[in-house]
DNA sequence: GGTTAGCACTCGCGGGTTTTGAGTGCTAAA
DNA sequence: TTTAGCACTCAAAACCCGCGAGTGCTAACC
């Protein structure tokens, strides 16, 4: 019986390997990815049914090879980057998506953010790039009754048009829309004519199916559109009207002795990725900036944890908050500082801090409508 | 001489402060600040030209009204949260801000992300959720040609009118324009024409000063609009134009038991966030997953990390990149997995991998154009 | 030949003990 | 009221040591 050799190539040269010593090298591979320890003769002789002397001997060939190592005299093997490469070249099964998984990420791709958030977002990443701390921004609402204010249809081709649409929040939204039969550039005027009459001022709520109804008989033709657009509103309208919640720049934890404790700065981390969104809010008492110092905070994993926060005016009914979280050691003047002349400049981009009159002013600038 | 004692409130009880001592507290705080660590009554002494014995007696004080504590028998003091809270109110002196400071931080205001940026950041969050592991995601050019292939000019009022722009790579921009002096309705078709019959197919560069010229001639009392539309232009045009990077999720880091030592942890994040638009580009060769493993990375800080990286197709001339980064030690199979099949998702998303005839399909969606 | 049992050896880890030194509180003198 | 002096405390660092998982080698076995 002659031993039947599997050439593999590595990085130019070629290793060649009995099927056995693969599947000894696979088992290896895959008992350090789960454990993280290293893997002794023991583990896989029971795995294959041979007796560890045998893994022994054939371990020592793959260390000769290059393809396994071990951290010191008298540990397991654990897999070289070289051992790494034959695996996942070549040994490594495919892993299947589950269901859940798929779906979890097809649900995730479709689902945007919208325009607020986005700024929120990036305000936090700002503040937290600015201060060397972890950040947290969020938006409240505290006038929930949002509506379209005005519709725009633009035509683009025979198969597809962009609608925009202006939010009492004074925010513009658009999305191109492809239509499933031809339409015509006549249409369009005619369609923005029935939404615009119909559907301003309403909440989703608002909107009955007599309305629908009524909207969709004085259009003509252009009445097939009208559930393709009222998908989109929807859409804009329930995610403007809740707040948001963004933490940036986590990683800015470690820079603080405080927390070189990994275990500490996890529980922290993980404690504002799921609950943050309410022990962070601030607290209505007119002022600007809030400092709240270890155990003033309500949650008890912030008990030795500092939260400066500052708020600003967003359009109508919203505020926004952007804060920073670290140790209570921290340099309260500093962060105070940055943190309030940051939140100033929001202020202004979005209009400053009187309630702007409807119409007239243009408040942010909401580039990218 | 009798004794001036200054009050304070705190937590609705009220101390009372020499000024000596209020200036021993501030120096414990300052300090401890600074250094993070206890600061014990000779460096006070120093500071304060006193003798290390007397400043102890006036520290035993200061303990005992709970202003400051020691964290053992034999180490200097720290603030107590009540002493953070006395100097945050009374002792804090304010922090002036640089103008280097306000400088960075007003640019960062303006600063705006272009749509791009945004998908593409949001999809370095969801894989980062999904994979328990920092993510990055990025943005390559490979045909830096974008220009502008179509105007619409939609009225709002005497003093304002929202401009939308789209590009050759498939994105809608839009800004509302304010105006410093009256418009009419009837000047935006004009206005519109003027524009996509000289600013359409050019790049920012080769719109020249004759070309404004002839417009602005052509276009009559809209004429003193041209520079305003032309501004968020080349706006649009050079954010467009070179790739983005994005980190996400950095503190899931954490996690791993590699990363126990947060030194490490530390080492890995600064340098993905200072350098890693470099390291991690995406090899052009055809492949769509890319398995870096550990000393397989060029850059030294990533010698025992692997990276694993999948390509998609944005619009024309643009490709983007999304993957993650973890110890070599990480399941593989796993996260192979997740990474290729989300990047198909964005792949589809953006329109799929053929170069797209140019006004056909609709590609990405392009929701807040 | 390949496989296995047996055995001496290695060395990291966890635990306890010792040493060190910064900082204290107290007392007595200035 | 301030200061010098001194005995005392206690966390952290250095050191030591025994356990045991895992090894390599050899000799018997199939």
């Amino acid at each position: 019986m002659t031993r039947v050799l599997i050439r593999h190539k590595i990085w130019g040269e070629t290793v060649e390997l009995t099927e056995r010593k693969r599947q000894i090298l696979r088992s290896v591979v895959d008992s350090y990815i789960q454990t993280a320890e290293p893997v002794g003769s023991k583990a896989i002789a029971d795995e294959l049914g041979l007796s560890s002397a045998t893994i022994r001997n054939e371990m020592a060939d793959l260390e000769n090879m290059g393809l396994i190592e071990k951290p010191h005299t008298s540990a397991g093997r654990i897999p070289s980057p070289k051992g790494y490469r034959l695996y996942v070249d070549e040994l490594m099964r495919d892993y299947r998506l589950s269901v859940e998984e798929t779906e979890k990420m097809n649900s995730a791709l479709s689902e945007k953010m919208n325009e607020l958030d986005k700024v929120i977002d990036q305000a936090g990443k700002i503040v937290s790039k600015l201060t060397l701390l972890p950040s947290y921004s969020l938006s409240t609402v505290r006038a929930p009754r949002v509506a379209v204010k005005r519709f725009e249809v633009i035509f683009v081709d025979s198969q597809s048009f962009i609608l925009v649409v202006m939010t009492t929040l004074e925010q513009v939204k658009n999305k191109l829309i492809k239509v499933p039969f031809p339409i015509s550039a006549a249409q369009m005027p005619v369609l923005s004519d029935v939404l615009n009459t119909h559907f301003t001022g309403l909440t989703m709520g608002e909107i009955t199916q007599d309305i629908i109804q009524s909207a969709v008989l004085s259009s003509g033709a252009a009445g097939a559109l009208i559930a393709l657009v009222l998908e989109f509103v929807s859409e804009v309208l329930s995610t403007q009207a809740h707040g948001q919640y963004h933490l940036a720049g986590e990683g800015n934890i470690l820079n603080h002795p405080e927390y070189q404790d990994p275990g500490k700065a996890r529980e922290l981390l993980t404690y504002l990725n799921e609950a943050g969104t309410d022990a962070l809010a601030m607290p209505e008492d007119g002022s600007k900036v809030k400092i709240l110092i270890g155990p003033e905070n309500i949650a008890e994993e912030l008990k030795d944890t500092s939260v400066i926060m500052a708020s600003y005016n967003i359009g109508d009914g919203m505020q926004g908050v952007i804060g920073v979280v670290g140790p209570t050691r921290m340099d309260y003047a500093k962060v105070a500082a940055r943190l309030s002349y940051f939140a100033e400049g929001l202020n202004r981009m979005f209009g400053g801090p009187q309630t702007p009159p409807a119409l007239e002013s243009p408040k942010k600038e909401d580039k990218d409508l």
